[in-house]
DNA sequence: GGGTTCATGTAATGGGTTACATGATTCC
DNA sequence: GGAATCATGTAACCCATTACATGAACCC
């Protein structure tokens, strides 16, 4: 079974190896990625956390409030961390969405730095391999003249190549700090 | 009723009135811009077409072809053309995604000059409040210091000031030929 | 007094993917 | 000989959205 499609599963599951959240928490998180990974609604967000729960991969502490619903935290177990580990293990689907590729960058916490990297050159080579197409796309479309084809495939272009110059420069920065470092880094711990 | 979600129903009107395109051929056009608009599965681009065609939007012509699927080649009809008039002319959605704008950009030729500079500038004003958004993230997770996250938002803050750029030199350009043409430019013919 | 935020949930519905079914032709 | 392209279609399933239901606290 190949990399199911990203479902907000597993992204939960990263965002909860940060920090206990309730469900409205995860949405506000999600919120604040906009439309790079687009929020999910209450209606599959919740559900979500069920099914969760439900597979044992995430446990809850319900806080109940005085005639409001409960406000329900939950936390990961040790099952949902290895599911996690599991999933960021596997390459990404060779067709990956930028929404899936944002995904699995804001996890980058959960990952080696060589996968980290190995991330970004996967990356790196399936947005160039869609520029190339893009670019021989635009000569073809040249002589149709249309000027929404013209101006989607430029569009696109220009997306592309930003990208790539925001790709290379991160993986530069990345390999100066320490060319062989394993770990992520750390921050020092508050005093 | 508000701007349903594009659903690829008005992206294929679009393409038929460029020319008539069997089911195949659209799926091709659709595989050259590639993740922008990300190609639909036969499962949802036939029944689609099917669909058009019992709404009396679009005809085909059936081409049979000895042991093999009949060639359909479908064509828009002056019903088509009036629902894709209809939804090009109303606003897009206020959250509407990259794959939403992109598809409507493909269908500039059926818009009129005003009505492109328009959905360029929503596009521009959206883009322009998600990075604010962005940016103000990315102060407040400046203390976190999480790895994964502070990538994601330098990455989608990359991402919406290409989009930005892009934008701005496409209206310059627009604007720039004919300040009140009111049709699309049409290029220099081949000698 | 009315809108927005907090906070959780269910049910109907819709739209898409995956997998299946069929089969000739062309390229390596 | 086997893979890829051409070419159409159906059925089962998954997942997400929309709309509904409930209700307090806070700000203008």
């Amino acid at each position: 079974m190949p990399a199911r499609s990203v479902s907000f599963r597993h992204f939960i599951l990263g965002l909860l190896t940060q920090e206990p959240m309730s469900g409205y928490d995860i949405k506000r998180a999600l919120q604040r990625l906009g439309w790079l990974v687009g929020d999910p609604s209450f209606g599959s967000l919740y559900p979500a956390l069920h099914a969760l729960l439900s597979d044992g991969l995430v446990e809850v502490d319900v806080f109940p409030r005085q005639d409001k619903p409960p406000r329900k935290v939950y936390s990961i177990m040790e099952a949902g961390r290895q599911e996690l580990a599991a999933w960021t293990a596997q390459p990404q689907a060779p067709n990956s969405s930028l929404k899936a590729f944002v995904m699995r960058l804001n996890l980058a916490g959960n990952l080696s730095s060589a996968g980290l990297v190995a991330h970004l050159e996967q990356r790196r080579a399936q947005v160039d391999a869609h520029r190339a197409d893009l670019e021989h796309g635009a000569e073809s479309v040249a002589e149709h003249v249309d000027l929404g084809q013209s101006l989607a495939l430029n569009y696109g272009l220009a997306l592309a190549r930003a990208e790539l110059d925001w790709l290379d420069s991160t993986l530069d920065r990345l390999s100066q700090p320490a060319p062989d470092l394993e770990m992520v880094p750390r921050h020092s711990p508050p005093p």
